[in-house]
Parts: C-alpha cells; sequence; structure tokens
DNA sequence: TGTACTATACCGACCAGTTGGTATGCCAGA
DNA sequence: TCTGGCATACCAACTGGTCGGTATAGTACA
C-alpha cells in the first residue's frame, strides 16, 4: 500500500482529534468533514456510517499508539524491573503527545459507547489486553525474583497500570492541567518500586 | 423541607441512571422524561437548560456519593495507616452499589464535557479535589509514621486513589464485568501497604 | 471507457427548547 | 365562608433547526 492517497486517513484524522476532545455521541459527522476538509459525500464513500467510523477508529488509533512504543529502548535492559521501569518511562513520553496529551479514544469510546455497542465493547477490551500483555511478562518475571511475595500478582499490577492510565486522563481532564498525567504514572512507577523491593 | 413533591428529584434520578451508562451527549432529554414518567414541560420547569441540568446532576450524585460514606466507620481506628485501610474496604463497599457500579458521573461528565463547558470542567475539579481531601490527611499521617521515607508524598498517592478509581471504572466497562472495580481497589491498597511497610 | 473517487443538494427523523394552557394550594379582603 | 388573584407544579402539542444518511451528477486518470 503506498501513502495515503484517499481522504480516509484524513478524515480518520480529523474524527480522532474531535472525539477525543469531545467524544463519540458530541462529534458530529459534518464537523469531522470540514475539519478534514472534505465533503459528506467522500466520508460515505470511506465509511458506511458513524459507527462504521468509530471501529475503523479504534483500529486507527491503536495502531498509532503501538508505533509510539516502536523504537522505545526499553526492552534491552537485563533485569526485568528496570525493563518495567523503561517502559513506564517511555509511556510517560508518549503521555506528552498528541495520542495521550488530550485523552485516550479507547477510554472515552469505552465510557460512551460500551452498553450501547457490543460489537465495540469487545473491540476495546481487546486493545486493552494487548497494552496489559505488554508490560504484564515483565513485572511478572521481577515478581519472582523477589524475596518475599506479597498478596500482589502480575496480573492485578499490570491492569493496575492501564487503570491508572485511564484514571489519570479523567483527572487530567477535569483540571485542564495536562502535568497530571505524567505525574500520575510516575508515583504508579514509585509504587511499583515499593512493592519489587519491600522485603 | 420535606419530602420531594416535584419531579425534580425523579428526573434527577432518571438522567443519572442514563448518563451513567451512555454519558451526557447520548442521552436525549425526551428518555428521560420517558424514563421518570414526566412530561417534557415539567422538565423545562425545573431545569433551564439539558446543560442545567447536567450542572445540577453534579451536586445531586456528589451528595449522594458523600452520603454513601456517612455512618461508615472507618475513622475509628488510632492507627492512620488502619484507617487508609478500613477507608478503601469502604470504597470497595459502595463500588457494589448503584453510584459507581455502572460508572461514575463526574468521571464520565469530565471526558465529555471539559473542553467544552469550562463550568462544569470547574465544577467536577472541585468535586475530585473534595474526594480526594478525604483520605490525604490519613494517608500522610500513615507516611508520617514510616521510618524510611520513599520518593512518594501523600499527594501524589491520595490523587492516585482517585485516578485508579476513575481507570477502574473504564476497564470495567470495557470488560463487561463489574468485579474488576473491587479487583483494583483492592490492588491499590496492597501497593499502599508496599509503600507503607517498606523500610 | 471504466474505475476510483469527489461534490452538492437534499431528505426524513430526531431533538432541544417553546407555547399556551390546566390543576392545585394559599392568602387577602368582604 | 365565599371569592378572586396569584404562585407553583405540571402537561400536551408544536416548532425550527440539526444530524445521520442518500441520490446523483460529476471529475481525474488508467
Amino acid at each position: 500500500m503506498p501513502e495515503q492517497t484517499t481522504h480516509r486517513e484524513t478524515l480518520l484524522d480529523a474524527a480522532q482529534g474531535l472525539m477525543l476532545s469531545k467524544g463519540f455521541p458530541a462529534t458530529k459527522v459534518d464537523e469531522i468533514c470540514k475539519a478534514a476538509g472534505v465533503t459528506k459525500g467522500s466520508f460515505y464513500y470511506h465509511f458506511e456510517s458513524k459507527d462504521d467510523l468509530a471501529r475503523a477508529l479504534i483500529d486507527h488509533y491503536f495502531n498509532r499508539l503501538t508505533k509510539a512504543f516502536e523504537g522505545e529502548p526499553w526492552m534491552a535492559f537485563e533485569d526485568p524491573a528496570e525493563r518495567v521501569y523503561a517502559l513506564l518511562d517511555a509511556v510517560i513520553g508518549v503521555m506528552k503527545g498528541p495520542l495521550l496529551k488530550h485523552g485516550c479514544l479507547l477510554g472515552s469510546f469505552a465510557l460512551d459507547l460500551s452498553e450501547t455497542h457490543p460489537d465495540i465493547r469487545r473491540a476495546i477490551d481487546e486493545r486493552f489486553a494487548k497494552l496489559v500483555g505488554v508490560i504484564e511478562p515483565h513485572l511478572r518475571a521481577a515478581l519472582k525474583k523477589k524475596p518475599k511475595q506479597s498478596g500482589i500478582n502480575a496480573k492485578a499490577l499490570s491492569s493496575q497500570f492501564l487503570a491508572v492510565l485511564q484514571g489519570a486522563i479523567v483527572l487530567s481532564k477535569a483540571s485542564g492541567d495536562h502535568a497530571q498525567l505524567a505525574a500520575s504514572m510516575r508515583c504508579y512507577k514509585e509504587m511499583v518500586r515499593a512493592v519489587l523491593e519491600s522485603n
């Protein structure tokens, strides 16, 4: 596939920006078209419906998100705990970029559409599982190296990572202060450190 | 003030239920009225506009939330750490009730309305600060009793509490599994324990 | 000349908000 | 005790703009 020759990508990007700030239901198709500099006919050539766009956006957004982590050198560390810390630092870096700074499309869709759009709920759940799956093996390995086991397991701790990420977005939106995002993730990192170093 | 003789409360409750599941923009005024068994004229007698209802709902919801914690015996403990653990257990209890099980109105509004409704954003931010303020002094006291100080302060740790709460809701909506809610909060509790017991 | 795509005008359902009205309770004056 | 004025609470029908989606007539290029 060559570079984007069509308006499809433009529409996806425009929709992503608008929906990150207002959510899916409040974002109107006409508005997306205007922002993309594209007409409505073109929109409905590329997408069956507004819901269809939502499904496409989940893919689009998730791909960009994973791409943002490619090339990050966090995997290089020998020690699993160090890998986890480096990964969290990489996340903090991505939080400053356009993909997370103004919200997370997956989280926003989860709140707005989960109960009315079962297929979308499932799509989001899958992507969430993949995100959690990135950090989980390293946390598990780090926990195994611990002398004393606490009541915390790798699965809960890695889900917690995503929960903190999503919650941090909610708080930063409410406060209007993007710095809160990184602060929450740093706090999670320190708490993980406390868990891994407790003995 | 006597018992509710008007439809105002009924409308607020109906709107709360609908908006917890679909969010504000997707919930239609007609729908609220139908759910409340009330006509539209009555709605616009009690509320100036749909946005006005949102503002009233923030109050309504927050009051119910704080009321749900009244009578909880977590303040009784001498040890500040024990107070924190008991408070978190109380939160886990409230998470099973109707106020949090299907979402949090403040979080949902924060994502959907923060960027378009500055006054609502501010109202939510205030309530969030109050919620964080409930746990913060006890965490601070517990941290002071610690032998060695880590890089974690009471402010960050108490904000983290709210972030985990909000994030847990996003995850539970995506998974369709309400049990995730309590699991996240229990994980936070154990992580706090690790922080407080690390030496 | 066909394929891939774009532009414009339009439709019908929907939806926030309005209007004009009714029922009820309360209080003042005769 | 009747009466009339007034405020509160509520209702049903309506309005005008909005929004998701469509129909159709194109254009650029192979």
